[in-house]
DNA sequence: GACTAAGTTTCAAATAATGGAACCAAAGGG
DNA sequence: CCCTTTGGTTCCATTATTTGAAACTTAGTC
């Protein structure tokens, strides 16, 4: 159970140089990715090569470089659709964002770090690819603390794990130890804030999404600036906040467990 | 060689198995997969197992089920950003969307299929299914047939040869001579029409984007139904989506090569 | 308790991956 | 113009991984 992944045969490897290829941002020359690659030319050529046939990358002739293929897009669609909590949790975002009049994020947990699964926007509706898809700190951010703080000891320590514990501000909890005590805090509160801990200016306040056995689906926060609300009047939304949750936790579970089953 | 890919190797059976789930549209159980594939019981279940390590499926253990997992969903964030034309062509979309006040699709070719890229609604929503991520037939929809009638010789064969000629309407083109012979018309023309072969009601006009060597980048229409347009109405537009398209082709241009012109 | 279906593990044989080194093709430079 | 470097591709004997029939373990039924 290695904590990076290439630890399952060839599949892990090849899959772990599809990230190599996405965490580079743009297409990328082989010789770029040889650098970065814990692996001999010959073999990450044949594994990029591999890649490329099956449309998980795209080979650009003229560039010489490799970019992520459109495979995954369609792939992605039917994760979103099928395995995310976007969809179930659609309407009531919708009238989350509604009520509060400020932006909601949606997100689930993938490695240890924050994955915004949708994005609601009072103002504007929403666009799926643009948004969904990103990931951030856990450290640091609303949703990520909220969820960590339902997570089991094991899941909680392999994240802390993978946390960077970079400072974006001064209130960002930059140790273990802190993020820990937080944590303790959350789980008394029920909710979570992010106090400028990611970006300046930005402040959050979020709950966990649970299951009924108490398993952590995800998390939700509603998000607003200092200059246009404060923490007191986020946490004057908790309890809306905490019954939209639990409004996507039951959908959720009525969807996976359905009645004629 | 393969038409269906397992070719290459361990990967390309791992991938296979991914698309596999991905084709069921919802959590699926190992017996119900084991059905479907061509892989005996004990190698199924080890690429579920490597699979699922990986955060490429999700498995359920109270339903036993597995589904795609979230990682995609963030791989494909960075593939539609960094290889798809959406985020490109995304301002010149949106100018046409408000110019013809219909709805706008973006579309590149995967496999011999229409991937739906992007989408501008106008401000009168059209009742469609397609989003991004959302895949299509390339032989009855207007940015199908775009692409193909610029594509070479053996692009379109190989496509061709993929294609179900499924009769949605009664002007679907439902042979492969058919087809050709509408695209051999499209090349001279520069647009493709979709005169409701795939949705009844829903008429487009397409356009490729084509890059200065000629190669098909992707493909642009403008759609409507037949309540409110016409086809000769959104002929008129034709030479708008064309003027469109060849800025794409041309901010995708001088986006991969910044020095050159 | 015996029977069945579904899922998991084992293990020797078969196969595919590995990577050092050779090779090729452009660019660069003396 | 030839020689060298850099970036990319192919070979192939070695090695490690995958493979899948079969045995095994549950969990559920009659």
């Amino acid at each position: 159970m290695g904590s990076d992944g290439h630890s399952d045969g060839t599949v892990g490897k090849a899959l772990d140089v599809l990230d190599m290829v996405a965490g580079h941002g743009r297409p990328v020359r082989f010789s770029d990715l040889l650098d970065r690659s814990p692996y001999p030319k010959a073999t990450l050529y044949r594994f990029l090569q591999t890649l490329t046939n099956q449309g998980m990358l795209a080979y650009d002739a003229d560039l010489g470089t490799y970019a992520l293929g459109v495979r995954l897009v369609r792939l992605a669609h039917a994760a979103w659709a099928q395995s995310s909590l976007a969809p179930i949790a659609r309407p009531f975002i919708s009238d989350l964002a509604t009520l509060t009049g400020e932006t909601v994020h949606l997100a689930q947990m993938d490695q240890g770090q924050v994955l915004y699964v949708d994005k609601r926007n009072a103002a504007r509706p929403v666009e799926m690819f643009s948004q969904a898809g990103k990931v951030g700190p856990a450290y640091c951010t609303g949703v990520g603390k909220a969820m960590l703080a339902f997570m089991s000891e094991a899941e909680v320590d392999s994240a802390i794990a993978r946390q960077s514990f970079h400072r974006f501000g001064h209130q960002t909890l930059d140790t273990p130890e802190k993020l820990r005590a937080e944590l303790a805090a959350i789980r008394v509160r029920g909710h979570a804030f992010d106090r400028e801990e990611h970006e300046p200016g930005i402040i959050c306040c979020a709950a966990p999404i649970l299951a009924r056995n108490g398993r952590v689906l995800g998390a939700l926060s509603v998000t607003s600036t200092t200059a246009r609300s404060s923490l007191a009047a986020l946490e004057a939304e908790a309890d809306r906040i905490k019954a939209c949750a639990a409004q996507i936790a039951s959908a959720a579970e009525s969807w996976r467990f359905p009645e004629q089953g």
